[in-house]
DNA sequence: TATTAAATAATAATTGTTATTATTTAAACC
DNA sequence: GGTTTAAATAATAACAATTATTATTTAATA
């Protein structure tokens, strides 16, 4: 899936390797902590402008939770699940769901889509033991 | 919709009046710089810390969008369409997505569900044109 | 090879939010 | 009513995530 229009810099392939690789949603300053394994000499700046740049170009998505970025490469239509109390973000699927959000997002007037989020806000199953 | 166990300071009625008339989805410095008209000598962490506990009492409702908190006091269920270029926040209204949102969090195992957010992103009319 | 634009590194600046502490307010008890 | 106690507030410091700035490097194009 390369697109013709994007350089693919180092820094970029890295970047997205790493998104590739991680299983869950990693912050900004993982997916810094990560790549800088290889590409020791990384700015930060270039992992958060390249970590926008995928975003934009639909390579890679973002995923804000309690006011910071996440990332994923995981582009099928699916859902989060966020624990309020420990942060843990897990995918979850419903295809129906998925199905609806995408025909109602496209029957909204005067509103040209991109995507449509939806997050399940709650207690994960460790946390209410607790 | 009085709740027994709430104390209703100064402070927390004017910060529930404002965003009962204010149109729209206002940040946490809106409402400080709202409620400030009326109690001038108001403090920007009292404002933090009552619309968080008014949040989790479930007074009102928090917005997070792009990573800053907004608030606001329709606690019907509702959607969000979200303007990624003005940053634009309107509410949208679906029963049918509400019901099948609702109906699929109390089916996800492993968690205990507080609320569920779909949030519609994409570029309004006025952005569009430009 | 020279020119130009894009990308990067390093770091400063900004913003939204949280933490700290002293003070004020108000409820609960005698 | 006065005293004790806890909760709420104000003022401000501290922090973390993000954005902006600028010089340098890289790479595409002529």
């Amino acid at each position: 899936m390369k697109h013709a229009d994007i350089k693919y810099t180092n820094q970029r392939v890295e970047i997205l390797d790493f998104l590739g690789d991680f299983q869950g949603h990693p912050t900004v300053e993982d997916v810094y902590e990560g790549v800088r394994q290889k590409l020791t000499r990384i700015s930060k700046a270039t992992v958060y402008n390249n970590l926008k740049f995928l975003a934009e170009k639909g390579l890679i998505k973002e995923v804000n939770v309690k006011g910071v970025s996440r990332f994923e490469s995981n582009l099928m239509p699916h859902h989060h699940t966020i624990c309020i109390k420990c942060g843990e973000i897990k995918d979850y699927e419903s295809e129906q769901l998925s199905d609806l959000t995408m025909e109602v997002a496209e029957n909204i007037d005067d509103f040209t889509i991109r995507s449509a989020d939806v997050n399940f806000l709650g207690v994960c199953k460790k946390c209410m033991e607790e």
